[in-house]
DNA sequence: CAGGTAAATGAGAATCTTTTGCATTTCGCT
DNA sequence: AGCGAAATGCAAAAGATTCTCATTTACCTG
């Protein structure tokens, strides 16, 4: 089973490790999208996995310069990182329960090219995050208030 | 000429502390308008205050929650913080110089907003950052190509 | 399939940014 | 001037991430 993401690395040029293995497996797996390095080296722990902090850390940033993650800075402080699955999205966050819920807006997309050419920018990246109380967040304020 | 800083100061709530007016001029007095703790704290240090590192972060912190100032997570790593002028806007960065330009737009801030309701959301804030070269970067680059 | 080699890893130290604890100082108000 | 609460400086601590280096592993060759 680990076969798929053997070829994926070697695709991403990568060595098939069983670090690098078990982390791809982690990312395709979890029902979480979105993962810190910690929740990562925590999910590998229970794996029984022998796998290192550090080893994480560089497994996940290598495998961002692969273009197989991207990675996000959601809160100070630390980095989340998702599978690139071939479709950009922005995000938006809850701040009572860390809820993420994705999105793509085409007018923002192209408001975002139009302004950068009027600086004389070339766009490399963008990054926009909407933060606010999800539905579910507000119910519950709502019945303690 | 601390005066009107201490008035600033203390119509916000807080004490006009030594600390406090210095770092409010700082943030007044710089030519660049986004500062790291670190920059606030460099600048301390050339006025010949005797101001610790800990009490840059307590102030700043305490100015953003007086509204006094802005904090943005531009780079993972670190904070940087920007007077409150009245005048909310999204930013463009630099990733070759870390040049910073300031931009506003109100169809992308419209659509956010519709963005939030569709998806349920209170929305309380956003932060949108463009990344790319600037024009200088470009030309420079192309100079040497 | 053994052997060699460069790349990758684990453990812990180191770094960087930010926060905290606590003794001491300062501010704002009598 | 004097009091009490709030603010500060310093050093230690914390949290996230990177680095060092000895050891292991993946992959190529024969
Ligand atoms: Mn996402
Ligand atoms: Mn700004
Ligand atoms: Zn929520
Ligand atoms: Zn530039």
């Amino acid at each position: 089973m680990s076969e798929i993401s053997t070829q994926e690395l070697k695709k991403a040029g990568l060595k098939a490790t069983l670090p690098r293995i078990k982390i791809l497996e982690i990312l395709e797996q979890s029902e979480m999208r979105h993962l810190s390095a910690e929740d990562v080296y925590k999910a590998l722990l229970e794996t029984s996995e022998d796998v290192g902090i550090a080893t994480v850390y560089r497994v996940l940033t290598q495998f961002e310069s692969a273009g197989l993650v991207f990675r996000h800075n959601f809160e100070g402080g630390h980095s989340v990182f998702e599978l690139n699955e071939g479709h950009h999205h922005d995000h938006i966050l809850c701040i009572k329960c860390g809820r993420v819920d994705e999105f793509l807006d085409e007018t923002i997309e192209q408001r975002q090219k139009i302004i950068a050419r009027e600086y004389g920018y070339a766009m490399t990246d963008h990054s926009l995050i909407i933060q606010g109380i999800c539905p579910e967040c507000q119910e519950r304020a709502k019945g303690k208030e």
